[in-house]
DNA sequence: TCATGAATAGTCAGAGTTGACTAGGAGGTG
DNA sequence: CACCTCCTAGTCAACTCTGACTATTCATGA
């Protein structure tokens, strides 16, 4: 029952959403997605983009589909999709949408052990960490207005202010709150001097 | 400039955390934490405790403290933690606590790629999600009831709960535009058949 | 009392990931 | 026209992680 993904780097979605138009190398993959902004919505270093195509390739999901030159650049491996890759692009992304899977962000770690900090120092902590919610706020609001794509293509982007906006609400909420909880709280940290 | 930690696992911050209380075994500290429900905040499978410890070890932060046994039971290596180990929990919890990070869910990648799916399946997929993320907020909350332990000690179950409801909004928003967007979407799939 | 299963304690092969490195071509500058 | 830097295209070693596996002991009950 544990039927898992051949390739399961979502970079590997990634690549065959883009191989779904036109065949592409991987350099050239590289490109397009940096300038598109996927960076942003999916991990992916350029070394890992040639790891997945080979993953891609063994899994059956991709085959090369010839080489090309240009001037007296190095040659290039294109690849094209396959109908077992269509088959994966479409299944996959059914997943993804259909099933939220319990993540592991960051914050959820620290806010577990945030105990073993002391409250007057969270407090300073949290005020530096509602400035960083704020700049890529700033930073993502940026891009929704400066894109000139149709808004299905920066759904993406509004997921993500959805969550800062929620993130940004709860932290303000536990800043109000730690007064309460202080005499407690500061107990803790009584024997450090 | 790119300072690393020489144990990047949030793992090793949980392990810090416990040792800083009492020395421990890691199969003992292995029950301690899914007793405590630790697995939903920090990522961790049995294997990689035992790896975790290991770095931990090789980069001084904790040292065997003996051994122990108790019946016929094998020994069990105990661990310590020490000064570097002390100083290196609180500056991770800092860094965590006040910068935010620039993290990549599963379901970003997939709203980028949304286009790929026909608008009439992507409805149905999100109303499936819905319902995922309502059954994820009921066990969240139950936990929050059922726990008899201080507010602070819960923080992240809250946390935790306002990422999902902000998510349940957006999703709802989201299908309610779908249809305006149908014309458009619809008409990458036309040549399907 | 003997089998069965659950808990204890840990190892390890294989898969995945990162980031540094190579190596030549194109373009710009003084 | 000599030099420097960035771009193109890709490789690879080292590190990390996952999950399956081993081997022993304790508890249960038929």
């Amino acid at each position: 029952m544990k039927s898992k993904r051949k390739v399961g780097n979502l970079l590997g979605l990634a690549v065959l959403g883009y191989l779904v138009r036109e065949p592409l190398h991987p350099y050239e993959l590289s490109r397009l997605m940096r300038a598109h902004g996927d960076d942003r919505s999916i991990k992916f270093t350029h070394g890992s983009l040639y790891m997945v195509f080979g993953q891609l390739a063994k899994a059956g999901f991709i085959v090369e589909h010839g080489t090309s030159r240009e001037g007296q650049r190095p040659e290039r491996t294109v690849y094209a999709l396959t109908d077992a890759g269509r088959a994966e692009l479409k299944d996959w992304m059914r997943e993804l949408v259909a099933e939220p899977v319990h993540e592991h962000p960051r914050f959820v770690a620290a806010l577990s052990m945030i105990a073993a900090l002391h409250p007057d120092e969270v407090v300073v902590l949290l005020r530096d960490r509602l400035d960083g919610l704020r700049r890529q706020l700033d930073e993502a609001e940026a891009i929704l207005a400066g894109a000139d794509a149709h808004p299905l293509f920066l759904v993406e982007e509004e997921y993500r202010i959805a969550l800062l906006n929620a993130e940004v609400a709860f932290v303000r909420h536990f800043l109000e709150r730690i007064d309460d909880w202080r005499p407690l709280w500061a107990g803790f940290h009584e024997e450090e001097r």
